[in-house]
RNA sequence: GGCGAGUUGGCGGAAUGGCUACGCAACGGAUUGCAAAUCCGUACCAUACCGGUUCGAAUCCGGUACUCGCCUCCA
């Protein structure tokens, strides 16, 4: 199956071809770790985690080798861990590694929430630095970085080819410049590949003394390190092709000047909240996490990002969601009674996301698998696709029978009151109960967090018991 | 100011020249102990605007307006 997919470097939809039959590579620029994920962190985490499973299927699990890095070095991090260790009595350098642990402990929670699938590697840049410095030294020897005043920097005019990923000219940017140029800088839009740091943050040996890299350079000694020097797919937030992934192409093409580092570049759109990109520094944000406790299942923010076509800005609206938990409520009742591995994902499915992840288009056609009465197909598609996966507690289902049994024979005696009662209380747990002909059927609505679910059903169960054994006295 | 993306019914959102998908929401009826689901029906009579090419345009070309993103940390 021929797979097509946007490019954001030539501006063109291309039939995708790797490099190498045998390997397919793909790098994503993770998270940052000092906080946690919004909602605008997670679309880029789902749309490549969704590319992956694609490529997954037509070339193969073993062959597609995806790495979505982390950064942990990072002033952000800095200042975080600064914030937290004032009078905890803890070092800076303890609290960064708390720090940074506890977010990417959080950060794997939330995206295992949305369907994520981890990625093949996940490289922390701590463990690179050694790769940064090789390569700032090879930048250096070759004439495309020069040292000034403890820094390390990027000599943008070395490479005449800067601004062409994201296209744009320099004589533009520099007339857009918003920003006051360090005065080391020899050029304007010179960026820093190593920056000296103080006794009190984290520093690493070089030979322009101790200091830490900057941002860019980690993406690059990192992809080289586990990708190579050529690769297939770079992807990212498409505010982050400039000056992140214009930086990285320029830095790594003049390393390695015979190879074709990133051949195709995808930028997801930014997620908005009021007509407002959704960010940190707005204060906008919406976590995972926040949405998880207040009952938002994970896959419904996964329906949500993916029915958007990824290049598209997403307006996140209540209005939204109430669909997506309609549909995905829907999809569960036609579902409930079949295997999803029964079948595989449906070929009408597979060509949409074939044409650069079509997902409106593939959501249209689980769609009509659903108007088909398909459910195999749709549970299968749907599974595919990152949804329709959440997992109940253990011993929910049955509980949960045994509570449909009683309340069977509530209905068959015309006992209403008790019957209803028991239905608005499993509503209440996430079960939604259905009466058909003979007996009464049920679906999981897909909530946030589970916690409690089982608790409530048990409670429904007890105060079952506790009339059943009061009528027997009575009777 | 530069660069880029976009504007399709109440909302979301496909479709790159051939009767404008699909979903959500709404309304009426059947059905139901009540709900839900299902079935039947209704309506919203949608391609930002102006011009061009064409037998035929949401789609191609030119222009206008508006929205958003990037140019600064950002997914």
């Amino acid at each position: 199956m021929k797979i097509a997919l946007w490019n954001s470097r030539t501006g063109r939809k291309e039939e995708f071809e790797p490099l190498r039959p045998d390997r397919v590579r793909m790098y994503v620029c993770g998270p940052t770790v000092y906080d946690r994920a919004h909602i605008g962190n997670a679309r880029p985490a789902v749309v490549f985690d969704l590319l992956f499973k694609l490529l997954r299927h037509c070339f193969g699990e073993a062959q597609v080798v995806y790495v979505r890095n982390i950064t942990d070095i990072d002033d952000k991090i800095n200042n975080r861990a600064r914030e937290l260790a004032d009078g905890s009595g803890d070092s800076l350098r303890a609290t960064i590694r708390r720090v940074t642990d506890e977010t990417i402990g959080w950060f794997h929670e939330d995206m295992g929430a949305l369907g994520v699938m981890l990625p093949t590697h996940e490289p922390r840049a701590t463990d690179y630095v050694s790769e940064m410095i090789e390569m700032i030294k090879a930048l250096i020897a070759a004439g495309h970085a020069y040292v000034a005043d403890g820094h390390v920097l990027f000599d943008t005019p070395s490479y005449p080819q800067y601004g062409s990923l994201s296209r744009r000219s320099l004589k533009d940017m520099q007339a857009g410049a918003r920003v006051e140029v360090a005065p080391y800088k020899a050029n304007e839009l010179d960026f820093v590949l190593w920056k000296p740091s103080d006794s009190t943050l984290p520093g690493w040996d070089s030979p322009w003394g101790r200091g830490r890299p900057g941002w860019h350079i980690e993406c690059s000694a990192m992809s080289l390190k586990l990708l190579g020097e050529s690769f297939d797919i770079h992807g990212g937030g498409s505010d982050l092709l400039f000056p992140h992934h214009e930086n990285e192409a320029a830095q790594s093409f003049c390393a390695h000047p015979d190879a074709s580092f990133a051949r195709l570049w995808m930028h997801n759109g930014m997620v908005r909240v009021n007509g407002q990109k959704m960010s940190k520094s707005l204060g906008n944000f919406l976590t995972v996490s926040e949405l998880l406790d207040r009952g938002m299942a994970g896959e419904t923010m996964r329906f949500i990002l993916l029915g958007t076509h990824y290049r598209q800005q997403l307006d996140w609206t209540a209005r939204r969601v109430e669909e997506a938990r309609s549909v995905l409520g829907e999809w569960r009742r036609i579902t409930r009674d079949v295997a999803a591995d029964d079948a595989g994902c449906h070929r009408d499915v597979l060509d949409m996301l074939a044409d650069d992840l079509n997902t409106p288009g593939a959501m249209s056609a689980l769609h009509r698998l659903a108007a088909q009465g398909c459910s195999a197909e749709l549970a299968a598609s749907a599974k595919f696709m990152g949804l329709l996966n959440s997992a109940l507690p253990d011993g929910l289902a049955g509980r949960v029978s045994e509570i449909l049994k009683v309340r069977d024979q509530m209905r068959s005696c015309r006992n209403f009151a008790v019957s209803d009662t028991i239905r608005d209380s499993l509503q209440d747990a996430g079960i939604v109960v259905q009466d058909t002909a003979g007996r009464s059927k049920c679906h999981f609505e897909p909530m946030g967090r589970y916690d409690g679910q089982l608790a409530k059903v048990e409670k429904v169960l007890e105060e079952l018991e506790v009339m059943a054994a009061s009528e027997a006295r009575g009777g």
